[in-house]
DNA sequence: GCATCTTTGTGTATAAAGAACAATAAATAT
DNA sequence: ATATTTATTGTTCTTTATACACAAAGATGC
């Protein structure tokens, strides 16, 4: 047997969450060389017993604090030459952390790290732009698809914050009957008794998802 | 800058086709170590300058001599562990081959190529199983909500063929008048003016997908 | 305390899509 | 000509999706 070509391989992150009525993406401007001072996605190096996965993990940690969150895996970039210092190939995942958990935290190699609208994106390292549509296109399709919109939002909600992620992710208007109608129809979330307070109007009802933390269902 | 560890990549194959009715998948018996003459899905390694989809294209054409077919990225699997040499990160691919074209020739490092039915596979290395049942899930899935079935026919074909390739692959009936008002309302098929020929009993009109090889859509 | 403001919460009518269902047509074989 | 096999075509019913408007609950300002 030949020896066979080793590449490095990193896993990348994109980390989406909703704040401000807007879609988010969490960008860390680069430490160190290639790129040094370029924004870019949080990733790094997988280590030498560490799953993909783990790996993932890790970083999220390392970059937000946050672990049990919504994590799944997107897609394998593998150019050559898509890093000037060699062969690597990363394995992009994408996760959801909800408009309560938010502290950053710039880590080693990172000198800034940020919340970005995903429609004031600058300028991006590697090929973390291509990347980064990657994970919008499978945002939108799962969020009209599945149940992965309930990631974004804390325990309890109402149902106006839940369409009102969907309106932001879709950038649509939704009848407000209607996506009621067939929320309540699927028969995935139930009414948690509390009513938001402090509210200068009508307090809403405060629902919560029938399913576990990081369980999600198709069809929506 | 630390040394990051560095793995090797290679590439692995679900390649589908239909014959006899009946879903197959392509298998290789393994001609060296480790697995040594064990069933597996064909595979290599990724080289210097190839990009993963590059690899994925040259095993294909390897193992089966043909190009230009519908092949898509599916998953990355890294578990340290999964291969007994040391850490290797696979990238797998899956790909449809219309039932016409099935030469198969065993390459180097393989003794012998042959199509297994999906419900019949037998005992395979690495953590093939595992893959090859994610491909399978992912199969019925775009089968269901996109146009990749046609992938599986020659250029021209009849209605019935199409809806049997449907009904095997979900293993269930479809209504026939339903399945065909439902095909024709999405306009991307033609008649091909052409009539099946040499049958004994009434001939079937030929058509053919309006798209392009390779393209598919969403939604039927 | 009464009017105003803001957001919540609810129902019905119509249109579109999906599911169930069977008889005739065109060719070959005997 | 009769039998056999597969191809082709429409209607009814049920379910799902869409369009659309007004009263209720609480906070605020006068």
């Amino acid at each position: 047997m030949h020896a066979f070509p080793k590449s490095s391989v990193t896993v990348d992150l994109i980390v989406f969450t909703i704040t401000d009525n807007s879609l988010k993406v969490l960008l860390i401007k680069r430490g160190i060389e290639p790129f040094k001072n370029m924004w870019a996605l949080p990733g790094g190096f997988v280590l030498e017993d560490e799953s993909l996965e783990d790996a993932a993990k890790r970083e999220l940690v390392e970059e937000t604090g946050v672990k049990d969150i919504y994590l799944e895996q997107l897609y394998t970039f593998g150019e050559p030459g898509r890093d000037p210092r060699g062969r690597v190939i990363t394995v992009a995942y994408f996760a959801l952390i909800n408009s309560q958990i938010q502290k950053i935290r710039a880590s080693t190699d990172v000198s800034e790290a940020q919340w970005y609208s995903v429609n004031k994106i600058p300028k991006l390292a590697f090929d973390h732009k291509k990347i980064l549509d990657y994970g919008l296109q499978r945002l939108r399709w799962k969020l009209e698809y599945t149940t992965v919109g309930f990631q974004l939002l804390p325990k309890t909600f109402t149902l106006s914050q839940l369409q009102n992620i969907y309106e932001i992710i879709l950038h649509k208007q939704l009848d407000k009957r209607n996506f009621r109608k067939k929320l309540l129809s699927l028969d995935i979330v139930e009414e948690s008794g509390e009513f938001t307070e402090g509210v200068s109007h009508r307090p809403a009802m405060l629902y919560k998802f029938k399913k576990r933390i990081g369980e999600i269902i198709e069809i929506l």
